[in-house]
DNA sequence: GTCTATAGCGCGATAGAC
DNA sequence: GTCTATCGCGCTATAGAC
C-alpha cells in the first residue's frame, strides 16, 4: 500500500523552497496550494498563520541541519577535512536546479524586519549555533595542526560564517556554483598551514 | 530663499532607506507617500513604476559608492590601508540609527528573483565592479608589499566581496556594528604579511 | 506637480458545509 | 481534512480635475 508523504511535510518541503529562492515576502499560501494540490483554506488547516509556518520552516531546517554537522562533527577526520566538508554543506544548496537557492536563514536575515520576534529570534539562534560549530572544528584545527590562522578562533568562526552565507548570496546573483567553490576553496587555502 | 531638496531626490532617499531594511518586497510606494509627505499618485508622477524607480535608485547607489572607492584608489596610501577605507565603506552602512541597514545590492540580491532583468543586471553589475575594485587593491598590494595572500587576486577579490556582503547580512541580524567591525579587523589580519 | 477617486488584483485569514 | 465562499485589507497603477 502507498502511503503518499504527510501533506504537512510536503507542504513544508514546498514553503522551503520558495522561501530559499524567492524570500519570505515573495511566496505565499497560494503558491502552496498550487504546488500541493489542495486549496488556500485548506493550507490553513495545518498552519494557523504565516508566522506559524515560518516557525515551523526554521525548527524543521535547524534541527535537520544539525543533524548533518553533527555527523561531521563526529566522523574521524582531521579538522581540515571537517572544515571542507562543512563547507559542502553551504556549498550543495546552490547546486540544485536552477543555482537560485539560498541559505533558508541568510534569505530570512535580510528580510529580518518582516519577521515576527520569535522567528527572529530562530534565525540568530540558527547563526550562533554555526559559530559555535565552526569555533569547535577550528579549535580542533589548531590542536591537530591542520588548520592555522591568526588571533581568536571565536572571531575567525564568525568571519568564515559570515563568508559562508555572503558567497551564497552573492555566487546565487553572480558566477553560479562554480564560483561558490572556488570560493571556498581560496578561503580553505587561507587556513591552511603554510 | 530656502530651497527644498527636489522632491524625487527626497523620495529616492526614503526608499533606498526602506529597501536597505526591509528589503523591495517589504516597502511600498504607500511608505514613500507617507515619509515624504505628498500622495501616492504623486509618486507615480516621479516614477512610473516600482520596477523604474529601483532603476534609478540602483543607478544612483552605484554611481556615489562608485565614487567613493575612486577616492579611495586614488588616494596616495598603501594598498592596506585602501583595503581598510574600502571595508569601512561597508561598516559606515552598518552604524546608521538602528544598525539594520544592509547592503542595497546586498538586499536585493536576496530578492533578485522579484526583480526584472534590467535590475538584476544592476545588482550583477554593481557585484561585478566591486570585484574589479578590489582586484586592483589587491595587485597593487602585491606590488607594495602591504598585503600577502595566496593563489590569484580574482579568487580572493570574489572572496573578500563576498565576505563584506555576508559580513553585514548576519551582523545586522545577530552581533550589530561591533560584530561587523571585529570580522573586518580579521579579516585585513588574514591579508597582511607575516 | 499634486490631488481625489477608483480599478483590479493578490494577500492572509475565517466561517461553515461536507 | 478538504472544500466553497467571502471578508477586509494593501498593493500597483491609472483617469482626470485643479
Amino acid at each position: 500500500m502507498i502511503r503518499v508523504r504527510d501533506i504537512r511535510e510536503r507542504l513544508l518541503d514546498v514553503a522551503q523552497d520558495l522561501v530559499q529562492r524567492r524570500g519570505i515576502n515573495g511566496m505565499s499560501f497560494q503558491d502552496l496550494s498550487d504546488a500541493v494540490g489542495i486549496r488556500k483554506a485548506s493550507v490553513h488547516h495545518h498552519f494557523a498563520s504565516k508566522t506559524a509556518m515560518v516557525l515551523a520552516l526554521l525548527q524543521r531546517y535547524r534541527s535537520e541541519f544539525k543533524r548533518e554537522v553533527e555527523l561531521i562533527l563526529g566522523s574521524r577526520k582531521s579538522a581540515a577535512s571537517k572544515l571542507k566538508a562543512y563547507f559542502g554543506l553551504f556549498a550543495s544548496t546552490l547546486k540544485q536546479t536552477g543555482q537560485d537557492k539560498g541559505c533558508l536563514c541568510g534569505m530570512l536575515a535580510a528580510e529580518l524586519l518582516s519577521l515576527e520576534a520569535e522567528n527572529v529570534e530562530q534565525v540568530r539562534g540558527f547563526f550562533r549555533e554555526n559559530h559555535r560549530f565552526i569555533e569547535q572544528i577550528l579549535n580542533e584545527g589548531r590542536s591537530d595542526g591542520s588548520l592555522a590562522f591568526p588571533g581568536e578562533t571565536a572571531a575567525m568562526a564568525r568571519l568564515v560564517f559570515s563568508t559562508l552565507e555572503g558567497a551564497l548570496l552573492v555566487a546565487r546573483c553572480e558566477g553560479g556554483a562554480r564560483s561558490m567553490e572556488t570560493m571556498l576553496e581560496s578561503l580553505l587555502v587561507l587556513m591552511v598551514p603554510a
